[in-house]
RNA sequence: UGGCGCGUGGCCUAACGGUAUGGCACCUGACUCUGGAUCAGGGGGUUCCAGGUUCGAAUCCUGGCGCGCCAGCCA
């Protein structure tokens, strides 16, 4: 668990310091309550931190437990993932990993015992009849015929239920609580379905599965958790969680808080959405570096440090908001500065040709490896007569505050010497092929004598020592900031430029040993990192965030 | 329509009856061997509206308006 730092306060955790304050509580006992149903993503890192991060100031803990009440919707694979996500989003649950289908068979016990205080009963009605005698949000609902049929009969039923003796769907057992509610949870909810599925933990143990409202807060009860933090959705929930809490013989008394789920632009969080992304082959998988799952920022390079600061940045309040995807991406770039190692890479490469460099010399010239972190030291990389630069820091024809490289102009080779533009050659279609140029050899390193300085400073590769790579360039996953809204369809939606694949780059050396998922800035261009993807001899890197731009910022205004 | 919740600059957020906080974004300028970073400064708010209580209201009350959630044997 990542240093219990004092964060920003929130008004859960106002609460938990006044519980704690006033006795009402020991200390804080959370939980973070994944369905193993799909992949966590960003707006899950967004209760992570909460959950486990308010353990961690207040000297409690957070455990992981898997709400797996549905075994026709869960995965192992999911399970799996889970686990993986939290623990490199920095957080460490210790022994406490639970799974609610641990508390089956207190639960049923549970469940038997409601029966027998007359609270809850074994109903014959179908889904649809249940449905039609719900009520609706201004009419009341209507008793089930099944709702005062003996206790030992419910018992009997509810007992047989388990034994597997009817389909899916014949039976359930329901509270007993008020068809007239204006709160529809507490219109006599299903408490116990039949589910003939074999369960990912329990195999076919069970034919009878607990709802999330039966199993969630009795498993927090189970656990000890002080607090049980929900998202808003969970709100009309509580009095029915209250309900269970105060009509079972739990040891101990949770009370559940709620709080606003986070939205983020120009990408969509819910689980559905991403699985049929996934599913329709629209991205790569579960961990496209486009998802804003965890496994798919990892993958793009978003370190977890900067997630855990963007969800801090954020806060925690219940006003249903939509946070600029930009937010994050500046608390990502802010700990990407501090921590990437610089090095150069050519996405678009055009031969530079240095007239009056001698053929065959090559210099080993000494570049700092990160100005905002001077203990990260310095390297060396190879210069020579022949290089690559990036094609559009050259322009035949500059326009005003253009500041790169154009004919006759001189400008500065990073860290290493002054150039200025010759000649321009191009091939038969006019495009350009190759820029011959001299340099001066006073300026070695960067420096002019005579105090001159150029206005740009480029990055480059000796074309003798660079390694090709194929470099994915990743922009929003969706172009409008609100997919699918306004009834629009939301693959139409879908930002045909997300990813663009680009096969010639090439890069200093140093990159073809760049361990995957290593942060590294490319000069000038943005934070990369080595892709899974990527193999000895066929490189492959992602761009994880572009730098910040004012030229092309410049060029979108014109 | 019934219940519950929420409305503070473009976005997020603070304020706990004492005269609107901070971050993101935006705009200047300085500095710079990354048009990065950094630094300095700036613009922008009838705190959803209308009444009321109070010496004083973003905060309390009433009534509107807007938005979200709830009618799964999903979570």
């Amino acid at each position: 668990m990542p240093p219990a730092a004092p964060e920003r306060s929130d008004f859960i955790r106002d609460i938990v310091a006044a519980d704690v304050a006033a006795r009402r509580v020991e200390t804080a006992i959370t939980r973070f309550p994944p369905e193993p149903n799909g992949y966590l993503h960003i707006g899950h890192a967004k209760s992570i931190c909460l959950n486990f991060g308010i353990a961690g100031e207040f000297g409690g803990r957070c455990h992981l437990r898997f709400d797996d009440t549905n075994p026709v919707k869960e995965e192992q694979e999911y399970i799996d993932a889970i686990e993986r996500d939290v623990r490199w989003l920095g957080f460490d649950w210790g022994a406490h990993l639970y799974h609610a289908s641990d508390y089956f068979e207190q639960l049923y016990d549970w469940a038997v015992h409601l029966v027998r205080n007359g609270d809850a009963y074994v109903d014959d009605l179908s889904a649809d009849e249940i449905r039609e005698h719900r009520g609706t949000l201004t009419e009341p609902g209507r008793d089930s015929p099944w709702r005062d049929r003996p206790i030992v009969e419910s018992l009997d039923l509810f007992a047989r239920m388990r034994a597997g003796e009817f389909p899916n769907g014949a039976r359930v057992l329901r509270a007993k609580i008020d068809m007239a509610s204006p709160n529809i949870n507490l219109r006599d909810p299903v408490l116990y379905r039949i589910l003939h599925a074999t369960h990912p933990r329990t195999g076919d143990a069970w034919r009878i599965y607990p709802t999330y409202d039966m199993a969630h807060g009795q498993s927090d009860a189970i656990e000890g958790v002080t607090h049980s933090i929900c998202t808003l959705e969970f709100e009309a929930h509580r009095p029915l969680y209250d309900w269970l809490v105060e009509h079972l013989p739990v040891p101990s008394r949770p009370r559940q808080y709620e709080f606003a789920r986070l939205n983020l632009t120009h990408t969509v969080l819910s689980k559905r959405l991403l699985l049929r992304l996934v599913t329709e082959g629209h991205v790569r998988g579960w961990d496209d570096p486009r998802m804003p799952t965890i496994s798919g920022l990892r993958r793009r390079g978003f370190p977890a440090e900067g997630i855990r600061d963007f969800a801090t940045e954020i806060g925690v309040t219940k006003a249903d908001t939509v946070v600029e995807i930009g937010q994050l991406e500046h608390a990502v770039r802010d700990v990407l500065n501090r921590v990437a190692p610089r090095r150069f890479g050519v996405l678009d490469p055009l031969k530079l040709v240095i007239e009056n460099y001698p053929a065959g010399q090559v210099e080993e010239m000494d570049v700092v490896n990160n100005p905002e972190d001077p203990s990260a030291g310095s390297r060396t990389v190879a210069f020579g007569r022949e290089l690559w630069i990036e094609r559009d820091d050259f322009l035949e024809e500059p326009p005003p505050k253009f500041f790169r490289l154009a004919p006759g102009r001189e400008v500065r080779l990073r860290a290493a010497y002054f150039i200025t533009c010759r000649e321009v050659i191009k091939d038969a279609a006019g495009r350009v092929i190759e820029l011959r140029c001299t340099y001066d050899p006073a300026t070695r390193g960067g420096d002019s004598p005579d105090g001159r300085r150029p206005k740009a400073t480029l990055h480059w590769v000796s074309a003798a020592h660079a390694v090709p790579a194929e470099v994915r360039l990743y922009e929003h996953l969706f172009t409008p900031p609100d997919p699918g809204a306004d009834g629009r369809d939301l693959l139409a939606d879908l930002n045909p430029d997300s990813e663009t694949v680009v096969t010639g780059a090439r890069l200093e050396p140093s990159l073809a040993s760049a361990p995957v998922g290593e942060p590294v800035q490319f000069e000038r261009l943005g934070y990369f990192c080595a892709d899974p993807d990527s193999r000895p001899g066929a490189l492959v890197f992602n761009r994880t965030l572009t730098l910040k731009d004012t030229w092309a910022k410049l060029q979108a205004k014109a």
